[in-house]
DNA sequence: ATATCATATGAACAGATATTCATACGATAG
DNA sequence: CTATCGTATGAATATCTGTTCATATGATAT
């Protein structure tokens, strides 16, 4: 077998390309960073969270105006803004009984302008 | 009742706040494209397909390079790029018995990174 | 204090999803 | 053309996730 070839580790019953799979190795974050990664991602990858951060888009909202805007229960709105909460995608202030919830901060709309731009280009 | 209040509009036993509803609900997105929006962020969220689109951050991989590289097994690897493939995340080429992955444009590592910054900050 | 409003929380259920196992497909070498 | 390698696919299973229902909490007004 040609040694210059990149063909050189075992696989099962395949061989891997050996050197660029090293590199890669080198380079990858580690495994707590990607997966704490794709839990931020979980959080956008559901349409009920994704109207209410597009709701609070617009305008300082309370739960009860979020439920009629998206046509959902009070109940599931609060549910899903506790798992935004507890990913600091958006921060609250009591007022009365009422409770304001707005974006924490602008990278929830570069995330989100990001994918639009994904999409629109499919 | 004071008419210069915010709260006018029945909901439920609840009052919303009518005029930022409305202000809101006009600025809104397309239901389907929030949809679509949300099943592209999905695929962010699984671990697995996150350590895949980092790997390929650095070099264009094969099926098998991919799964020793990320200790998976060969069929979890296929199953997962076939919903990178179906969302236009990455594309491929065939060389011999071999089918090398790389990432299709820019928009992942935008988004990727955007999320990195997110997850630093917390 | 008590009733009511706005929101939160816990349990239960239904639907979605990732992995595994078995197998099929497509390309190549002999 | 047959065997083998690399990859893909379908079915089955176990886990996860979102909604609903019932109920609790916290604030306000009377």
């Amino acid at each position: 077998m040609n040694m210059a070839e990149k063909d050189t580790e075992h696989c099962e019953y395949m061989y891997v390309h050996e050197d660029v799979v090293k590199k890669v190795m080198d380079e990858m974050p580690q495994d707590e960073v990607l997966y704490d990664l794709a839990e931020l991602f979980k959080v956008f990858g559901d349409s009920t969270r994704i109207k209410i951060l597009y709701a609070l888009f617009e305008a300082e909202l309370c739960v009860c105006d979020m439920a009629q805007l998206l046509g959902l229960t009070q109940t599931a709105v609060s549910h899903q803004l506790r798992v935004l909460k507890a990913n600091k995608l958006v921060k609250f202030r009591r007022e009365g009984k009422n409770i304001f919830y707005s974006l924490s901060d602008d990278h929830v709309r570069s995330i989100l302008g990001q994918g639009m731009e994904h999409i629109r280009e499919l």
